[in-house]
DNA sequence: TGTACATATTCGCCAAGGCGGATACCATTA
DNA sequence: TAATGGTATCCGCCTTGGCGAATATGTACA
């Protein structure tokens, strides 16, 4: 019945706690380019939406739907203050998460950059 | 002209030797459930494509290119004997990737389960 | 060389989701 | 209370990419 050949092990690194549409949409959340920039730009210390709509020069509106993103997510925490909002990173496991993937992303960029089952080929610059 | 406003630590967690558009691909080859079912299976130890197959239910053809798009990102790697193609995890940090993300998930799944920003209300099952 | 079988690629279809622009929301300040 | 300004949400548009079915490719064996 096309079920886990081990059932346990496979529970045991994706299903416990946190299902694999959970762990998925973990992941998926760092799978945006934009979202990447701008928790890579937290990691560098606190800082407004504002902030971050210069940083990145996408639309106010995107920036904080993809900062919310990333505060559901757990990367980044919000704090308030007045009219102003500032996100910064919440755990410190982000890092090693960041760290640990760019290492592994290094390692196989030519590969990566070649894969055409994601992005197709040429990366279409998504219409400025 | 809104670029980074500390250049050299983005650069540093980022930039260096894979930029943010190959690393954010990296992650969206994680970002997909039947991906990272397939990668899960293949941490049990290592498969045939039919196994793949067998094991979560879809058809050869969209397997044979899941298992394609996670060695073309460096997560498996594949083993050719006759008629049969063997697959197998490439590198012991993948499962340090999934078991620290699987961790910042699971102490977040509330959170992560109410976000509707990734995958919408209710989560469409994506025709069975 | 023909057949069988495991895997890879191609195709059209359609949902997910990123985008800007408009606008709503809310705290500060006059 | 009205105006200002930072942030959040909504909207339609359009690309990315997952899906099965069909088909191509390649290997083993008769």
């Amino acid at each position: 019945m096309s079920e886990a050949a081990n059932p346990a092990l496979v529970s045991g690194l994706l299903g416990e706690g946190a299902d694999v549409g959970t762990v998925a949409k973990f992941f998926r959340a760092l799978g945006d380019p934009s979202r990447l920039r701008l928790l890579a730009f937290l990691l560098d210390g606190e800082h407004s939406v504002s902030d971050c709509v210069a940083h990145i020069g996408l639309s106010q509106g995107r920036v904080s739907s993809h900062l919310a993103c990333l505060a559901d997510c757990g990367y980044v925490q919000a704090r308030r203050e007045g009219r102003w909002c500032y996100y910064r990173v919440a755990d410190p496991r982000v890092v090693e998460l960041v760290v640990l993937a760019r290492a592994l992303a290094a390692d196989n960029r030519a590969a990566l950059a070649a894969c055409e089952r994601i992005d197709g080929p040429e990366a279409a610059p998504r219409r400025t």
